[in-house]
RNA sequence: GGGCAGGUACCCGAGUGGCCAAAGGGGGCAGACUGUAAAUCUGCUGGCACUUGCCUUCGUUGGUUCGAAUCCAACCCUGCCCA
């Protein structure tokens, strides 16, 4: 199969775009120029933890620069980082990783595919597990690799020379994380590899280590890190700011609305496929006094849009618009079906909207609940079947009682 | 192996026998205000009952006591120093 890249120059422009940096930049040209030249392809080469297969746009930053890489012809490799997650980290600092057994990684990576795959190109992605060479290392050849790093340079990285300092626990196998990513590139032979501004270290030690078993180092390309919903910490599930690519539309168009002002422009310009033309307009419009909710609204149905369809992000932004500006009730609620009469507090319960008794009480205590439209006073008003009723808590949470 | 300091609710952190479901902050949730948001103000933030009540929670397990997060013992875990 041979087909011609576009030019290095067309290449670098597309690449290095919402980068934060390329190192080191002279030799992606190098690498892209002699790939155009022999007409082989680069390996890119991007690594993923094998326990969180719930993806969000987070992680869609990274994918959409391999699509990139894709679309120009280059060959992606999606390493699952099986061989550390069934190994596990007890001590592991806020998180205790879990254990993972065979099946569940091989059930985890089911679930990546289908879902990196609504981004990435199935016939130009080759998924790799890191476990079939890491389990076939014998000890020896582990001490061999860790001969060639030092503590010193490991207490380089940002976090780990933080956590000695203020002396909280770093464990041996955490140490070894970097060594077994940079040596997942010699195993690989990788041209480039992508992470997050995070993976700078790690991506740095894959290049320190090819050089050491006497390959090319990769160059190494790294992504911002895209802030949560709450506009501040990283986008991250356990922080619960995530927006996950496989939330229903109108999660994500609603969530893609609660973005405080400030992260507009940087979604648009890592989320979409927006021009930076039309991203500087953007930019002047609302410098010049245009209300930022407007373009929020094309941020969402861009990004709904990609995911979903063009018609579903409509409806979402019709949905959005009738709930919130006009207190409205959504198409789709949950739906609780009456037997026979009950009390308020037993059916937000008994439904799951509320996790507790109290919680209830203490809602409606704050004026929080409302029954088709009128603020609920009190908990035990009982509800009969056979009579259509919609409960809202909050701005968000809906019931529809049957 | 020895010495010292620690382990408190989602997180940080106060509390050293009853007034502790446990100060304070962060986060979260709700209300007001808005543009849906941010900022601000107010309230809530273990569970069950709901007019002062009961139950579970302060690393784990036992013990002392009318009564323990607080005292004792053993154990587990973490950090620092020494070997």
């Amino acid at each position: 199969m041979s087909m011609a890249f576009p030019s290095v120059e067309e290449q670098l422009s597309l690449l290095t775009r919402g980068v934060v940096d390329i190192v080191p930049f002279e030799d992606l040209k190098k690498k892209l120029e002699r790939s155009c030249q022999e007409n082989v392809p680069l390996r890119v080469k991007f690594g993923a933890d094998p326990s969180a297969p719930d993806l969000h746009l987070g992680h869609t930053v990274v994918l959409r620069k391999l699509r990139q890489f894709q679309k120009l012809g280059h060959h992606v490799i999606f390493l699952i980082g099986d061989f550390t997650g069934m190994i596990g980290d007890p001590t592991g600092k806020s998180t205790t990783r879990k254990r993972l057994s065979r099946e569940e990684v091989l059930a985890n990576a089911e679930t990546y595919k289908t879902q990196i795959f609504k981004i990435l190109d199935p016939d130009r992605t080759e998924i790799v597990f890191n476990s079939s060479w890491c389990s076939e290392m014998r000890f020896a050849e582990v001490l061999d690799l860790t001969a060639r790093y030092t503590v010193a340079r490991l207490l380089e990285r940002e976090d780990f020379g933080k956590r000695y300092r203020e002396g909280k626990p770093i464990s041996l196998i955490e140490f070894m994380y970097p060594l077994i990513q940079g040596y997942d590139s010699v195993a690989l032979r990788a041209d480039v590899e992508l992470g997050g501004t995070d993976q700078t270290f790690n991506l740095m030690v894959g290049r320190e280590l090819q050089k050491e078993y006497g390959q090319e180092s990769q160059v190494i390309l790294t992504m911002p890190i895209l802030e949560g919903t709450d506009g501040t910490q990283k986008m991250s599930k356990s922080l619960g700011n995530y927006i996950g690519i496989n939330e229903p539309p109108s999660q994500i168009f609603g969530k893609i609305m609660s973005i405080p002002d400030t992260l507009i422009l940087k979604y648009f310009e890592l989320l979409t496929d927006v021009s930076p033309e039309t991203l500087k307009r953007y930019e002047q419009e609302m410098k010049q006094g245009a209300n930022p909710r407007d373009y929020k609204i094309l941020l969402a149905k861009e990004i709904v849009g990609f995911y979903y369809s063009k018609s579903e992000a409509e409806a979402c932004h019709e949905e959005f618009e009738r709930i919130f500006r006009q207190g409205g009730t959504p198409d789709e609620m949950p739906i609780f079906s009456l037997s026979s009469p009950m009390a308020l507090i037993d059916i937000l319960v008994q439904s799951g909207t509320l996790p507790s008794r109290s919680e209830v009480r203490r809602m409606v205590q704050q004026q929080a609940v409302s029954l088709d439209g009128e603020r609920v006073s009190s908990e035990t008003v009982v509800l009969h079947p056979g009579q259509e009723r919609v409960i809202k808590v909050g701005k968000r949470k809906f019931l529809r009682v049957q």
